[in-house]
DNA sequence: CACAATATTTAGGCTTATCAAAAATTATTT
DNA sequence: AAATAATTTTTGATAAGCCTAAATATTGTG
């Protein structure tokens, strides 16, 4: 039988210290309750308990009305959650033949496992791959979270640069199939033909082949480096 | 996001209709609410609770005072559960090598999962075994479960009688981790020399070369077919 | 058959996670 | 600086699962 030790937290715990994880990061922002209620579509009155409890418990720190901020035991936490989940998605690409589009949701729920030894094998398993596949770093088991410091957000590109993708920062089904179809996928070379400066969208070639057009969203979306 | 549907269960819902199944188990015997208590752990109070509500969600037949048995729609909900079960259990052994006494709490977790393709495509890349780690079938698709016909219990064999071991009809550690101590895994050849009639023990001689006493206990728990 | 033992259910409460509505605080605008 | 808007917290409720203690039904035994 499982024995639930004392800071052992529940799945919906996690999910919100995941969701404080990614709503503050990279630079340790102060998050606020509305913000995370938007994020899980749950009420912010819901959000102000878990805050309590999650204070209680020394995974945040917490000033009413202020926001919050993780502790080092929340954000370690939260990015344990993290690595399991893009070990689990590096998974089901590489060995179960998944797209990169359909396994967010079966990830969603392969985070939560608890079993430390699992995630090594799992790892071992799959020969350490540095990202998952969506060119996220998956974090080591101490918890370091190292991010390609090339990287360049396509947004912020100009004409005539060229750039070869190597992170997409949206697991949206939606977005990943929609490049997919446009043939965007890590590794595809993105030539800007022309900003728009009223839109912000970028006219691009995308592999020497395709021509398009690309909305600011999606290239909010798109990382890579020059080439 | 993930949807909940309308005749979703929950993980509670999901362990309550696997624990009736496994006491059903084989011949569809009615179960009592105080059996069901112990094998959870649980209250009897709570499992009157719990079987009110998987009556009206129609996974059980229900007569108060008189115990439950699984519907259709219940046996098959639970043989799902058992299927994925078995196929993560192994997916543990044979691809992350896990010993078969490691992997019964982590199968307890994964089971939950709740992916059709993830199942169909798991299986498929573990060559679709018939078998779990410890011999019990995997249930295919559309629920059907193939018990080996041959199979004898120990517990039921005469002296001098040889039989190879097919199955361990138990998940605990230490009973796994015993057997493989003295050398009995699934394949292995237990030859009886000796029944005594007081305890039920038997002696035996596993794999032409280990000479020991197993309680009754332990017979009981261990299946094969004549050698 | 009646009485005791056992099994099961009911009643009343607790905790976790949620919500809506009202109150409090902070931020923004005139 | 006062008024208004936005954000956040408090308050009071609800549902799921669980508990203990008390009541009820069933089963077993003399």
């Amino acid at each position: 039988m499982y024995i639930k030790s004392i800071d052992m937290l529940s799945l919906t715990e996690e999910n919100y210290l995941k969701t404080i994880f990614s709503l503050s990061y990279p630079n340790d922002t102060v998050v606020g309750t509305n913000e995370i209620a938007k994020s899980l579509t749950v009420n912010p009155a819901s959000v102000t308990d878990m805050l309590k409890k999650l204070y209680h418990k020394e995974m945040i720190d917490y000033i009413k009305y202020q926001g919050v901020k993780l502790t080092k035991i929340g954000k370690d936490k939260a990015i344990d959650i993290v690595r399991k989940h893009r070990i689990w998605e590096y998974f089901l690409v590489d060995k179960l033949n998944f797209s990169w589009d359909e396994v967010h949701d079966i990830a969603e729920q392969l985070e939560h496992i608890d079993s430390p030894l699992l995630i090594t094998r799992l790892y071992d398993f799959l020969g350490n791959p540095p990202f998952d596949p969506h060119g996220e770093p998956i974090p080591n088991e101490a918890g370091v979270l190292t991010e390609i410091s090339e990287n360049i957000n396509l947004e912020s590109c100009l004409k005539q640069q060229k750039i070869k993708v190597t992170k997409i920062i949206d697991d949206s089904a939606t977005l990943l199939q929609y490049l997919t179809k446009i043939h965007i996928g890590l590794g595809s070379v993105i030539e800007i033909l022309e900003v728009n400066d009223y839109d912000k969208s970028m006219e691009v070639i995308i592999n020497n082949e395709k021509n398009i057009i690309l909305s600011w969203e999606i290239t909010k979306k798109i990382y890579g480096i020059y080439c």
